[in-house]
DNA sequence: GTCTATAACCCGATAGAC
DNA sequence: GTCTATCGGGTTATAGAC
């Protein structure tokens, strides 16, 4: 009885990116469908898994999703908005006008939040080209928020040269680039836990922009 | 035909990746397997579609390979082959007591070498767990040997003291990450060309390996 | 070495009972 | 809201003629 308890617990827990309020059913289908889909692929699932994973019959998936492409932009859009919501929290916490601590915060926050997340983060960032069109444009007004705080608090930096920035687009690209790659290697089994390597990685991201005093 | 000898020639250096003895029906099987694998990921493409793109019927694949899989295995096979060499011929290149040299080099290489042929470093990058266990296997002694170059070089700079590297392994995972992750959104149409970003990123490895002068 | 034809199977999604 | 049954189509790979 304890021992259930914890194990639910345990997976509300690992699966805490799905904070929407959802039938029990749908909840079920879309963690193992993000299980799934990280695991071998969109393309290489079959609906009828992801129903046997969440005890339905394999009809059982078109009563809650129309689509499996819909199961798909619906892990999508949850993801998303939770990476904003935490990169927002992030910068805020920060302060308005130090653009070395925003950046550090910023840069930790997405990682271990791809860190945390890395069945969902997987799905997220190498599934985009299995959305449709009209999904995948959602999707990406989404992610241009993130990049917008990125690039912004990077010029904010070079203005008031904190930072030595050459060239911003591209080390924008470069730090997003570090984190989401996060998602294609990070194992919970690994070396570090996810805040750990948020912290590290917000370093590192200091070092990248050129910030005194964080290089040797 | 000066037009015609110019595609050949354009077609040729797009696919310098492919530099392996073949058959010529082998060779456009290769070619239009790794732009489809590339584009719609393994489990999207149908063998036939493959099959179509070289010219050839259905049936056509399987006299050239086994099944599906070993397709993409030959591109796994070839495109880190060719990582591989860059990767010897940038650190041979830099001298072997130079550690600031060898990692901006090297770096710049394995960056070039993901821009210039994004389209296979997507496919040998993204779709390894579409291998069978023995070929990823296989996969994975190559994939070593780039991360073995990486982490010694860190190690040496550490040891002489030109790099301040507190952690070696997450900063050779940070640096490769980076690499790799340009397979994902590099387009050839954008601003910068491969040795451009080259370049670039191996600057932003000294930065990230705590190199004197390679910060503010 | 390439073709046509097809075997054997798996897929997403729907119909209709309960 | 969930089931059983199934439709219509697509898949990898093979058989056998040329």
């Amino acid at each position: 009885m304890t021992q259930e308890l914890d194990q639910t617990e345990a997976r509300d827990l690992a699966e805490a990116w799905l904070d929407e309020p959802l039938a029990p059913a749908a909840r079920r289908l879309l963690i193992g469908a993000v299980e799934a889909f990280a695991a071998r692929g969109y393309h290489a699932t079959a609906t009828r898994d992801i129903a046997a994973s969440a005890g339905l019959s394999p009809a059982g998936v078109y009563v809650h999703f129309a689509t499996k492409e819909e199961l798909l932009y619906q892990i999508s859009l949850i993801g998303h908005r939770g990476t904003v919501r935490v990169v927002r929290a992030a910068a805020a916490s920060a302060g308005h006008d130090d653009p070395a601590a925003t950046l550090r915060a910023v840069i930790a926050a997405i990682t271990a939040w791809h860190a945390r997340y890395h069945t969902t983060a997987r799905v997220i960032n190498y599934e985009l080209s299995s959305l449709t069109e009209r999904h995948r444009a959602a999707i990406a007004t989404l992610r241009r928020e993130i990049d917008s705080l990125v690039r912004q608090t990077l010029e904010d930096g070079a203005a008031s040269g904190v930072f030595d920035v050459p060239d911003v687009r591209g080390t924008t690209l470069a730090l997003l680039s570090l984190t989401i790659d996060v998602a294609r290697w990070f194992r919970a089994t690994g070396a570090r836990a996810p805040d750990e390597l948020g912290a590290f990685y917000g370093e590192l991201a200091l070092r990248m922009a050129g910030h005194r005093g964080s290089s040797a």
